[in-house]
DNA sequence: TCCATTGTTCGCCCAATGGCGAACACTCTA
DNA sequence: TAGAGTGTTCGCCATTGGGCGAACAATGGA
């Protein structure tokens, strides 16, 4: 099983792929309100205990419906914090550590640190 | 012209003292949300362009009234972020600098440093 | 003792946000 | 080609939050 290229599964897709947003392009209110919402940080930190690619849009341990999760997923991607990509019928996640912790320094630590339960 | 000390200003006045949250215990909850907006990030701003004990509370350039105004202060104050002062009518300012910067590090400096206009 | 100054509180409005179910779209397999 | 699985979109509703003016409270000076 050759693993395919994002290239190669845009092409193969008649699905839009999902729209996103660098963080270099991300304003500083735009990375806190992301971030102050309790279901996205419970999003954010289990994909930073899990690999990239590893987990599934509806493989998250959420107390919301599956279309409150949708936009959720969306309010991340235009924060620059996630990367999704199309495999078959489901969409794979990677949370873009390194380059959202270049744009904003220590702010993903403060969250993944959790050393409260906020 | 003595400074006078917390103690006498409390001792002489007749108001009700304003009410400290340490950023201690705050949630970091609580330190995005109040960061999300831009009047405070704005007076946070100013708070720290300028000295200790410096501003009064309806010295500040922004673009809302006065009870608005007290409204956005009592946030900062709740989240750690403020330390008020009586001094006559007037009521004086001063950023939790250090504490806020020991309790969520690198968060109140993505502020300060304002690279960008958010 | 009045009164200007300073700041808070109260009630109200409006916009933004999070939540939901239902309907839709796409993919893959049977 | 039918259907199961996955995820998005579309109303709709309730809650939250920021904004305002008006009224209130406290201080200090005239």
């Amino acid at each position: 099983m050759a693993a395919q290229t994002p290239q190669q599964q845009a092409a193969a897709s008649h699905r839009t792929p999902p729209v996103h947003t660098d963080p270099d392009a991300v304003s500083l209110e735009t990375a806190l309100l992301a971030l102050a919402d309790p279901v996205r940080r419970s999003l954010v930190r289990e994909l930073a205990r899990a690999g990239d690619w590893e987990r599934t849009c509806g493989g998250f341990d959420v107390p919301v419906t599956k279309a409150t999760l949708s936009r959720h997923f969306a309010v991340l991607r235009e924060s620059g914090l996630l990367e999704q990509r199309d495999a078959g019928p489901k969409r794979l996640n990677r949370l873009r550590r390194a380059e959202f912790e270049a744009r904003f320094p220590g702010l993903l630590d403060l969250v993944l640190r959790q050393d409260d339960g906020s």
